[in-house]
Formats: C-alpha cells, sequence, structure tokens
DNA sequence: AGCTACTCCTGGTAGC
DNA sequence: TGCTACCAGGAGTAGC
C-alpha cells in the first residue's frame, strides 16, 4: 500500500522518463479514475502540455504542467491501494489493469495500472487549496520536535487514528504507522496529548527514521502483485518489526506479537513493549 | 472534535 | 477440487 516511501520511489523512477515531455493524449481505461471533472475536460485540460516537473507532496505524485513555457495546471495523482506508475514503450500491451495512460513524446508513454480501481488523477489549475488541508511533511523543516509535541498535546485522539489523519501529518499510512509507534514504544490507543515530552521526541525521531530507511530500501512491497513491470521491488518489507508479523516473536523483548483492530484498521502492537493505556483491557 | 459505519474495488485466502 | 465469505485498506462522506 503505498505511502510516503513507495511514493517518493515511484515519483523518483518516473521522473526520468516524464520531465520535460509533452503529453501528446490520454487514454482512460477506467473513467472514475478521473476525479473532480469530465473525462472529456480532463483530455482537454492535460493535452498538449509539458510536464516540467514530477514530484511528491504526501502522498500524491505531482506532474506540474506547462503550456508555452508557462505554468498550466498541475496533474495530481494519488495510488490509494493499489496503483503503480511505470514509463513504457507506447506500443507496450500493458494488461486488464492499466487504468490511465498519457501518451508523451518519442514513442513512450506514463502507465497507471491499479487493479483495485482506487487511485486517482485530478486535474488542478491550482493545487494550493488540496495541499493547503493537508499536515506537513514529516521529512520536511516544519516537522520539529517542538511541532509535533504542542500539536499532539492539542489533540485528545488516539494516537494511531491521529497519525493516520493526512490533515494532521501527511504522508503516513496503516504500516509506517505500526512501525514508528513500536520503535517508539507506544500503544496506538494512548492519547495524544497524555504523551510526555521524551515520549512524544521518541515518536518524533522514530517517524522520521522509519521513513528514511523505507525510502533508502525504496519502499516496501508485499508480493509479485506490487511490483513494477521492470523489478523494482522495494525491500523495506524485510525490517518490519511488527506489520504483518503477528503470531511471532517481537524482535525487541521475544513476546508474542499481536494484531488488534483500532478505528477499523488491522493494528499490529507488541503488548509488552507498547503498554495500553489505562482503560484498555489487554487482552488478546 | 472525534467516533463509527459505509463506500469504493478485486485478488487472495481461510474455511468448509 | 470447488465453492463462498471475508479480508486488505486510503480517503471521503454521513450521522451521531
Amino acid at each position: 500500500m503505498p505511502e510516503l516511501p513507495e511514493v517518493e520511489t515511484v515519483t523518483r523512477l518516473i521522473r526520468p522518463g516524464v520531465e520535460g515531455r509533452l503529453i501528446r493524449g490520454v487514454k482512460v481505461h477506467w473513467e472514475r479514475t478521473i476525479g473532480g471533472q469530465s473525462l472529456a475536460a480532463f483530455e482537454e485540460a492535460v493535452r498538449g502540455k509539458r510536464i516540467a516537473r514530477a514530484w511528491r507532496r504526501a502522498k500524491y505524485v505531482v506532474l506540474d504542467l506547462q503550456a508555452r513555457k508557462r505554468p498550466a495546471g498541475q496533474l495530481l495523482i494519488h495510488l490509494r491501494m493499489t496503483g503503480r506508475l511505470h514509463v513504457v514503450d507506447s506500443g507496450e500491451e500493458i494488461g486488464p489493469y492499466e487504468r490511465v495512460r498519457l501518451l508523451l513524446e518519442k514513442g513512450r508513454a506514463l502507465s497507471f495500472v491499479d487493479v483495485r480501481k482506487f487511485g486517482r488523477f485530478v486535474y488542478l489549475e491550482d493545487s494550493e487549496p488540496t495541499f493547503s488541508r493537508l499536515g506537513p511533511e514529516p521529512l520536511g523543516e516544519e516537522f520539529t520536535r517542538e511541532w509535533l509535541g504542542s500539536s499532539l498535546r492539542a489533540r485528545r485522539r488516539a494516537l494511531k487514528p491521529l497519525l493516520l489523519d493526512q490533515s494532521f501529518l501527511s504522508g503516513l499510512g496503516n504500516i509506517y504507522v505500526d512501525e514508528a509507534l513500536f520503535r517508539a514504544r507506544l500503544h496506538p490507543l494512548r492519547h495524544a496529548n497524555k504523551l510526555k515530552k521524551d515520549q512524544s521526541d521518541r515518536l518524533h525521531a522514530e517517524i522520521r527514521a522509519v521513513l528514511g530507511e523505507a525510502i533508502e530500501r525504496e519502499g516496501s512491497s508485499f508480493d509479485a502483485f506490487y511490483r513494477t513491470p521492470e523489478g523494482q521491488p522495494g525491500s523495506y518489507q524485510h525490517q518490519f518489526q511488527v506489520y504483518g508479523r503477528h503470531g511471532q516473536a517481537c524482535h525487541a523483548c521475544g513476546a508474542t506479537l499481536k494484531k488488534i483492530t483500532v478505528g477499523q484498521r488491522g493494528t499490529h502492537v507488541c503488548l509488552r513493549c507498547q503498554r495500553p493505556p489505562r482503560g484498555v483491557p489487554q487482552l488478546l
């Protein structure tokens, strides 16, 4: 499930193939992948423009578009659960799960493959309103220990749903939240405003560490399903301490890891390393 | 503010 | 072997 490290990796991979290229045409195989406007309006907005830059904000791949050398809107791509992007030859057949294809110059194309159809392409004249609703980048300058400490004190929510909330902090998803909370030795149901300073400092450090390490390893991928045709699997899944490891021994203390549900999300914890807050039965 | 429930999707798999 | 039922989950929305 693409989170910040996977989106960062994908962005880096496609960048050399798309930056500077003209979008000659658009093929949409699943119309609902296009969000916010009609298919016709989307095609009209995108065709004939040049991709000036490919970058990442939160879990969006952002393509800055130009027309006649001037900024001309942005294409935001969200991979959601199973979306993947690759640069391919324009004649290359990708199979039944390709949802969108941008035809580029020089016989190349940007192909969007998405089994579960949750991914979205949105063209925006101005992305500022969208991005201003997002919390800070966890690897950016704004995300300091002081910011996290004071922001947590202002919220009463449980840590996990708060960290998954993109308007609080952007880029984290289910996997890296579980990993960061484990590494910070904080139970997912701990209330944000109850953390002591050393705990919120630890959480800050571990969020950064886990994301940085995952980017170094080009993200996580589980099975062939999530890999790109170019064979870019990512290898961070081998570093998981808790995610998907329920029933196995905690690497830190040896206790059996558990899987619980927090906010309708599968949640992986070591109940010995991550002490539940008062009132939460230490069951299962 | 913040909770739950529901929606969108389909491949994989647990259970029988 | 083959069937069904359920699971995974990012984000948006509705209702309380």
